[in-house]
DNA sequence: ATTATCTATAGATCTATAGATAATGC
DNA sequence: ATTATCTATAGATCTATAGATAATGC
């Protein structure tokens, strides 16, 4: 999860605040106070739910008072506003350097989809499952959503594209897409019941039974797969 | 949504209310009021949150004040509870039935699947949403997550024994088992976006997807599905 | 002077209970 | 007498604001 919530953030370790009153109950902090909250509070939010999750959980669990909470975030929503654009920038940064590759859609596609769905699976704590939280469904969260459609898009032209150069089978492509950007976060949703395997062994499962659906010969799965992790991006 | 809910209740209808205070805002009823407070929390849970739903909101939407409520529901929990269990019964009659017929456990799987995502889809709107609640998740509502977990094992021993009879290829069943589970409650999540397909198509699509990745000879799809729909439940 | 924090609290909820009330049933 | 509803409200939240305070920086 972290290096998800974090990814903006590589180089701003140590900005820990030295001016201002100290806190109540000091700890040692190994990230800035605004990203302690963007973690606890993706923790809080997948177990519990974001209005069941009560600010002064969340500050307590960043070491803070309940009202210190608001020098960070002026309102509890714009917390899962945070959080929700990571997670979409996280998988968009990832989409446009695939972009940028020249290679077969149908790899490029088994690509993003195994990049979504590990990253689902890596985090200590399913950050993908924000997504599915009734409280950030449209309209709400207009700019997630836009970055949403775009990823969603983005899969039906990669699936298209799969189709006109013959590696796929002809198929519903806007069905198609719709499901398969659904599947980072429905993978999070159970991937943590499985102990004893990898994130490497739940994506690679995940996401070749999704390409073995669509390929035109099911037997090229596995060429296709080292073709699209040997990619560099 | 409401065949679902009020599976039931079939011969319960006429049972509104004759005694009692009369109500502050009448209004004809078709249900008795505890069916139409679970219809509308279902609708007001699955799209705000089982949190940010007020006992107020359910109440009004059903025609009741919000302290009538608790005389059909001593708690708000219970409203949740009592769609959890109506959901896994849903699909578990429908299991159990199932597993009386003979036929190949390819077949049978396919026309499990199916009648659990062609739910998901048909409903008005998507209950099987509520299973993904934070709130469901365990620990709590344990008697719920043990019918979840028969589910699971009843796909894992159709997974298990198709790849045993020659259907499908072999796989990790465990891991198969736990993402076929998940395949109804995450197509219910986007279903509803999908405006002109049926609830047919979509289920047709999605599970035609799954089957199809985990089918030795994937050209048996169409033979599979019809032999599938042709049993006689 | 600026900053990050604190304490105190206003104001708006929200769940659940207590007890009254207005029907039907016997 | 029983029942389903109502009104009123207690008690426990919860978010957000106001304003004080205890550090560093200049």
């Amino acid at each position: 999860m972290s290096a998800i919530i974090e990814r903006a953030n590589g180089q701003t370790h140590g900005k820990v605040p030295k001016v201002g009153r100290p806190r109540a109950n000091p700890r040692q902090l190994e990230r800035p106070p605004e990203e302690e909250i963007l973690v606890e509070a993706a923790r809080l939010f997948t177990s519990k739910g974001f209005s069941a999750t009560s600010t002064r959980e969340i500050a307590e669990a960043a070491g803070l008072r309940q009202p210190s909470l608001f020098h960070y975030y002026p309102k509890k929503e714009r917390i899962l506003e945070t959080l929700l654009r990571r997670v979409a920038e996280w998988t968009l940064d990832f989409a446009e350097q695939l972009d940028r590759v020249d290679a077969p859609a149908s790899a490029k596609l088994y690509r993003l989809l195994y990049f979504d769905v590990h990253s689902a699976c890596a985090s200590p704590h399913p950050v993908h499952a924000i997504l599915l939280l009734p409280e950030a469904r449209p309209p709400a969260f207009p700019a997630y959503w836009v970055s949403d459609r775009r990823l969603t898009e983005l899969l039906r032209d990669l699936v298209a594209r799969a189709i006109s150069e013959g590696d796929l089978r002809a198929t519903d492509v806007a069905l198609t897409a719709r499901s398969l950007r659904s599947l980072a976060a429905s993978t999070a949703t159970w991937a943590t019941d499985c102990e004893g395997r990898s994130p490497e062994a739940i994506a690679g499962h995940v996401v070749g039974k999704e390409l073995r659906a669509l390929l035109e010969d099911p037997d090229r799965l596995d060429s296709l797969r080292q073709q699209a992790l040997a990619l560099k991006i």
